[in-house]
DNA sequence: CGCATTTGACCCGCGC
DNA sequence: GCGCGGGTCAAATGCG
């Protein structure tokens, strides 16, 4: 076990380092293609009012899309540093506009009491993506980032597991701030703040289905500000890759597959009913349901040495191609799609399925998390790497006694289920 | 005594 | 404008 442990962390790191060098790549594509746009922008401006329409939703889908990277080259000047948690980075004007929107009652008692309040959420990534990207000059990439990263601040990804213990262990401290009736639901939701670092901006809610008092529903919103000990990093960067890959493949083109204005579904190929995406405005959520698959084990394959999907990526990057649709890059990934009434409440909506495309289009940041989410093997794998990991590391990880509680509830969880993300 | 939790009050967005 | 519901704050309370 030990030893396919060690496997599993470098596989785990080495995907991470390929995505990194993903991204730099596709930021300097990017920049590129920007510069190019520049270059032939005054010809565009005689366009019809529909053709500007289109151009203006083009490019508030690119920031969007590559949210992270926009995030990252603001977080880290230091492009040296291998730090995976990152510098903290200055407070971004959209911050600031959000504090002065949530504080803007008059009270400003508190202000600066709450440091987490003030917290800018470009942090780095839950779970830690590296940081080493190019910086954005232009001040629109600025202002798009920013915007992305608010969006990345409200996306969410809500993991479902069976466990009798009130809240189940990521590997994290949290502390609870908060505790509401729920409207439709007779258990109380609540709040949760982590407490790893004093301004972590990350929040996580709470509460248990209304239909199965059995199963848990917690929700993660935001992204680590600081490192995450073994047993945190597999949760954390499974949440954030499950947003990255929800928000790169639900930009809300008006006349895009996964319309924020719509309340779209969408189930995962690999495993029916593991993983759903509720992308209803404003708060797209994906739900990774570890409550269906009775064992993990029957995923696994023996001697497998689990496929990364994205691994030659670079290679095969080609900027010419749909790279720049997120919506293509998401159909590309996710085929026959089906909705999943069982997985979550009924909405009220429409509800959007996703179809594959061509296949010329794999090859971008979204397709790669999609990929990466997409392969069982991995999925298992990681399954097994975070239950492990958290037997191991459970005694030392002691200081919040919420999350003593864990023990063989989420042994039998989350060990037992089929994540679904990386 | 210090820290975490509880819980009522408050804020804010949204729909009517 | 008003009410409702979700989310957060912070004083009170509990606990080790």
């Amino acid at each position: 076990m030990n030893k396919e442990n060690k496997q599993l962390r470098a596989m785990l790191s080495q995907v991470n380092n390929n995505y990194s060098a993903l991204q730099m790549h596709v930021v300097t594509l990017m920049q590129r293609q920007h510069n190019r746009r520049a270059e032939i922008s005054p010809a565009n401006e005689v366009n019809t009012e529909g053709k500007v329409g289109e151009r203006s939703r083009n490019e508030t889908i690119v920031p969007r899309q590559f949210m992270d990277l926009g995030r990252a080259s603001m977080a880290e000047k230091d492009e040296s540093s291998p730090s995976w948690s990152g510098s903290r980075s200055p407070q971004t004007n959209e911050d600031a506009s959000m504090e002065s929107r949530r504080r803007k009652t008059g009270s400003t008692s508190n202000e600066n009491k709450d440091g987490g309040r003030e917290e800018s959420p470009d942090q780095s990534l839950q779970g830690g993506l590296p940081n080493k990207v190019p910086k954005f000059n232009c001040s629109q990439d600025v202002e798009q980032a920013s915007e992305a990263m608010s969006m990345m601040r409200k996306a969410r990804v809500s993991v479902r597991a069976r466990s009798e213990a009130s809240m189940i262990s990521d590997g994290c401290q949290w502390r609870k701030y908060g505790q509401k009736m729920a409207k439709g639901n007779p258990c109380p939701r609540a709040y949760y703040r982590c407490t790893m670092a004093t301004a972590c901006p990350v929040r996580k809610q709470v509460q248990r289905s209304a239909e199965d008092r059995t199963v848990l529903i917690t929700t993660y919103e935001g992204h680590h500000n600081h490192p995450l000990p073994p047993a945190a990093m597999a949760m954390a960067s499974t949440t954030s890759a499950a947003a990255t890959m929800l928000l790169s493949g639900s930009m809300p083109s008006p006349d895009g597959i996964m319309n924020s204005s719509f309340h779209s579904r969408t189930m995962f190929p690999c495993s029916p009913g593991l993983a759903t995406i509720s992308a209803s405005a404003p708060f797209p959520t994906i739900t990774l349901d570890l409550t269906h698959s009775p064992n993990l084990l029957q995923h696994q394959r023996p001697n497998a040495q689990f496929h990364v999907p994205f691994q030659n990526l670079p290679q095969n990057f080609a900027p010419g191609s749909h790279a720049f649709n997120p919506v293509l890059h998401s159909q590309s990934k996710f085929s026959a799609l089906q909705s999943s009434p069982e997985i979550q409440p009924p909405q009220v909506g429409t509800e959007q399925v996703l179809k594959p495309s061509s296949s010329s289009s794999s090859d971008t940041v979204t397709a790669a998390t999609a990929a990466i989410t997409a392969d069982p093997n991995f999925t298992a794998a990681l399954v097994a790497a975070i239950t492990s990991i958290i037997g191991n590391v459970h005694p030392n990880n002691s200081s919040n006694s919420s999350t003593n509680t864990r023990s063989s509830n989420v042994d039998n969880t989350i060990g037992k289920s089929n994540f679904v993300d990386n």
